[in-house]
RNA sequence: CUGCCCGUAGCUCAACUGGAUAGAGCAACGGCCUUCUAAGCCGUAGGUUACAGGUUCGAUUCCUGUCGGGCAGGCCA
């Protein structure tokens, strides 16, 4: 519909020999009902080249145009804007394409199929995953649900820095459990991870359970002197954590890639030699530098240090130039907003390969920090100090539904606020219950009106013409928009605060309206509407990967 | 000191990326269940969009500066 009257507005100006690039033709859904479907500011846009005044400009595009049996009318209105009203001809064309893609609707082909890969969580394997970690897993895979239904072939992928200094301090720190050393006493490890869950690996060792992760078994020897198997055991046990959390949180993963990986066969070393060859680096003080600032760092960053091993960027590029070699013409990184120096690092990694990997690639998507509040004070999340919320527990009192609404439905740039009582104890008044029962509700109308989903037919919707049902057609009909838009900013949230919209529209509609009425043509109308309703609510909560109840 | 993000109703957040009268939910007040699910609806009240300039037909949105909050700036990850 866009599509055509776009190409209504381009055959009107080459009519009057005006010149416009493509883009300056912006098709809007005005969010006012008496401003009609669509409406264009051409006409505003052109004042200046034409020497017009706007709204005269409007009318001459206007009386171009002329009737047209999709629409009822066109209106010049405010400045200058052009107003598109959708006839009940337009009604139902637009209406019949959602009985007719049903759950595909919504749905595009604008990535043609191609390959991108989506990275996001990747937490360290060194404790439970807390709150923070549940917004990027929620971000993350609703973007990939979102990019699926834009017609990308979706890659999930998960990355463990299993390799770093940070997992000494894991095993370290399991150990010292093992010997009854406590975190409060001196012998306890300086950097050690002093939280309880130290001591469910260490029981686990003890007791000589197996693990298996990713199809790979393994076993605990209980041997405390062993600290290669109590690291090997106790990275396994936190992995295995990590993925039952995330499945309870209908989070799930199509790759799993350990940096320890990259440590094998000269891969690092051949990477960095590769720079070295294009003379991006230089030595000083026994190191070996990466000129970062060649691709707009503030400074150089030190690539080798002087003990030979690599600073934490370099597996980092090394795992993207992995990625780039598998082919992914779109790489999406979700992660915290507290990494986001590392994203100048790794693209000049990148770059001075020399090898034709973009500039801007790959993107980013970073979300702000999650503030908690449990008795109206603020919880501090320290993985360290052992005092934090986890996300197992987050959705065993939240529920999945409601945590995940409301870690995405928020921009991921703006810090949020995640208050555990309102949560807890409210969880009525969550806005994710709002929509679904919305759906219910239309469900409960549906099996009461013995009419199935599968057998409505668009065909006269002319009955159709309250305030409130024409607000609901526009609002359905714009769906596929939202679901563009969601991938083109990359931003869940749009469809979160659609929904919502929408939800608060139907209730409105329920409490005015009945449905089950004697006057048959009157309830057909009614029924096709409120089912494509339910088809929209459906598609939409799918998006997100949350459920869409038929009773409540 | 430098870079990035944020600042919107008492609180938590939106605003279709520059559009028309800045909107929801909590919290407050007043109404609506004999009728398809009241986890709902309707109404009232709540705003100098942190502040000051600039860009233009038009700014919450873009630019500059100031103030305030967060995160980074390591041969830690």
């Amino acid at each position: 519909m866009k599509k055509l009257i776009s190409d209504l507005i381009k055959k009107t100006c080459e009519n009057f020999d005006v010149i416009i690039d493509n883009q300056d033709i912006e098709i809007d859904r005005p969010k006012a009902l008496d401003h009609g479907d669509f409406s264009t500011n051409i006409a505003l846009k052109l004042s200046k080249q034409l020497r017009q005044k706007p709204r005269e400009i409007a009318d001459q595009f206007v009386k171009f145009i002329g009737s047209h049996s999709l629409f009822s009318q066109l209106e010049i209105a405010g400045p200058g804007f052009i107003n598109f009203f959708l006839s009940s001809e337009g009604r139902v064309a637009q209406l019949n394409e959602i009985f007719s893609k049903r759950e595909c609707y919504g749905h595009n082909d604008s990535g043609g199929q191609q390959s991108l890969q989506i990275e996001f969580v990747s937490a360290n394997p060194t404790g439970p995953l807390h709150i923070g970690h549940g917004r990027g897993a929620a971000i993350g895979d609703c973007l990939a649900r979102i990019f699926s239904a834009n017609g990308w072939r979706v890659t999930k992928e998960f990355y463990y820095n299993d390799a770093g200094a940070q997992i000494n301090n894991l095993a370290l720190s399991v150990q010292a459990r093992l010997k009854n050393i406590s975190p409060n006493d001196a012998d306890f490890p300086e950097d050690g991870y002093r939280g309880d869950y130290i001591v469910d690996i260490a029981e686990s060792y003890t007791q000589k359970h197996s693990i298996t992760v990713d199809g790979k078994i393994y076993k605990a020897s209980g041997d405390i002197d062993d600290l290669k198997n109590i690291k090997e055991f106790s990275i396994a046990f936190l992995r295995n954590e990590q993925n039952q959390d995330l499945a309870n949180f209908r989070t799930t993963f199509d790759v799993f890639t350990l940096e320890s990986s990259f440590y094998e066969n000269d891969q690092i070393k051949s990477v960095v030699q590769n720079i070295k060859n294009n003379n991006y680096t230089f030595e000083k003080d026994n190191a070996l530098w990466l000129k970062t600032t060649e691709f707009g760092d503030d400074k150089d960053r030190v690539m080798q240090k002087s003990d030979g091993s690599y600073t934490y960027f370099v597996p980092d590029v090394v795992y993207h130039k992995n990625k780039w070699e598998r082919g992914f013409i779109r790489v999406i990184n979700e992660q915290g907003a507290d990494h986001h120096s590392t994203i100048t690092r790794v693209r000049a990694g990148l770059q001075a390969l020399n090898i034709g990997i973009p500039k801007d690639w790959p993107e980013y998507v970073l979300h702000q920090m999650v503030t908690v509040t449990k008795n109206n004070e603020e919880v501090k999340i320290s993985k360290r100090a052992g005092s934090y919320v986890t996300l197992s527990d987050l959705i065993s009192e939240v529920g999945c539904d409601a945590t995940r609404y409301f870690l995405i439905s928020r921009k991921a740039d703006s810090q949020l606020v995640f208050d555990i009582d309102l949560a807890k104890s409210n969880s009525n008044e969550n806005p994710v219950y709002y929509i679904q029962y919305a759906h219910a509700r239309i469900c409960a109308v549906l099996s009461q009106a013995k009419q199935s989903a599968q057998n409505i037919s668009v065909q006269d919707i002319e009955r159709l013409t309250t305030k409130n049902e024409l607000q609901l057609i526009k609002k359905i009909i714009e769906f596929p928009d939202i679901v563009l838009l969601a991938a083109t900013e990359k931003s869940p949230h749009y469809l979160a605060t659609y929904l919502k919209d929408l939800a608060s529209d139907f209730h409105s509609y329920y409490n005015e309206s009945k449905f089950l009425i004697d006057d048959a043509n009157l309830k057909k109308s009614r029924i096709t509407l409120i089912t494509a309703i339910a088809i929209v609510i459906q598609n939409g909560l799918s998006l997100l990967g949350i459920s869409a109840p038929e009773k409540m």
